[in-house]
DNA sequence: CTGCACGAATGCATTTTTGCGTTTGCGCAG
DNA sequence: CTGCGCAAACGCAAAAATGCATTCGTGCAG
């Protein structure tokens, strides 16, 4: 979890550089608006190149996002695995997707949420950086249930079980997440990530009731 | 259903042309790779201008995948819903799902999945439009389960219950997909439709077991 | 028939995105 | 220190995608 030991300075020039280009993007979408909002002025804003700018982002949409060209879904999920000891495998599957979905630069959570109120079709771009996350999600969430229902002891969790179980989880995620984004609050507290998880668990057995 | 008394000149020189489209991308995609399908060749294959391209689809990969940019969802979710009288909200979720899921032009469907066999990428490119799908959808599963849990007279079902368990239904569909897909078969068949329904109902039911 | 309204097709300009080869500068071994 | 390897930054050119204004042809009312 801490590699804190310097991470070199190539490395913190990098997330100078990237933190960089995400503040520019977002502070110029909310100053100019989002139609305004060039590559070619983000990059001047954040001092790199044009071209840098797709070294870090594939699209301005996913700069104000902050998700990033390269993967980190792998390594995420498995420090979250060391790091979390779940009694059921609802409780686990919940814990993982909100540990691996908040990213770093904290600070910018704040600007982040007023750009995505003005413009919520930027959310819709989540789903394709969901496809590149979903091969080692599922592959935690399979982890998670042979880890949980050894217990149990009744038959194997497939990868196919791993893959119904976590997109039942995210879209829960979702709705529990617009839920209490309507209603005010902060969502990026520890007390609103618990409360999310609650809500979202019991939409998931309340929706599981309803098959019967 | 049947919008067949003559759909008049314009509307039938429209599919064509979106047909020729998707043709001469699937086409060149096959014998040249698709690395070395461009907008340019492509739109001179199928005799219109390049511009002329994006009027029907938003990129390369769109055209290959049949995805319009026009977004027909809300057309298809109602007449599905007409035409459909299930049995369990399980049964008719999966039901629309399949049904809204297959597009027209199975003609290039042999074609298409030999493209997707090369190139598995493309998938990711669906995630993307079921963004745009997912409002309708999650409005035609509400629908389904009103409609059919009056019966049981339990709580009201919100919108929040309609998006997980179309996301529920929808990965099981992908999984139960990914399985017969894998054991060879051709999946445009009426009957495979049968038998991904059976199978992804049946992991729907597994998954909801291990929850308890 | 004729003319008009409107959607479709197109050309053109601009922006976004990607590929490729070159340069720069951090990290590391000698 | 010093030089080398390698990844990041960059410039440049091509391709992809979008916006806007114009033209063309269908559908339709008179």
């Amino acid at each position: 979890m801490q590699d804190l030991p310097t991470p070199g300075l190539r490395e913190r020039k990098r997330e100078q550089t990237r933190h960089r280009l995400e503040s520019a993007a977002i502070e110029i979408a909310l100053e100019e608006g989002l139609d305004h909002l060039t590559i070619d002025a983000l990059s001047e804003r954040a001092d790199v190149s044009p071209r840098t700018f797709f070294n870090y982002f594939d699209s301005k949409e996913d700069a104000i996002l902050g998700m990033r060209t390269q993967d980190d879904t792998e390594q995420l999920v498995s420090e979250a695995l060391e790091q979390m000891h779940p009694d059921t495998v609802l409780e686990g599957v919940l814990e993982l997707l909100t540990t691996v979905g908040r990213g770093p630069d904290h600070d910018l959570h704040e600007q982040r949420h007023r750009v995505l109120r003005e413009h919520p079709e930027l959310l819709q771009r989540k789903f394709t950086h969901m496809g590149r996350m979903l091969a080692p999600l599922t592959e935690g969430v399979r982890t998670l249930m042979t880890r949980l229902s050894a217990e149990h002891a009744d038959d194997a969790p497939s990868a196919a079980h791993a893959q119904v179980m976590l997109m039942t989880c995210g879209a829960a995620l979702r709705a529990a997440t617009a839920e209490l984004a309507r209603g005010h609050r902060d969502l990026s507290t520890e007390a609103s990530t618990i409360l999310l998880r609650a809500r979202a668990a019991a939409l998931v057995r309340e929706t599981a009731g309803i098959l019967k």
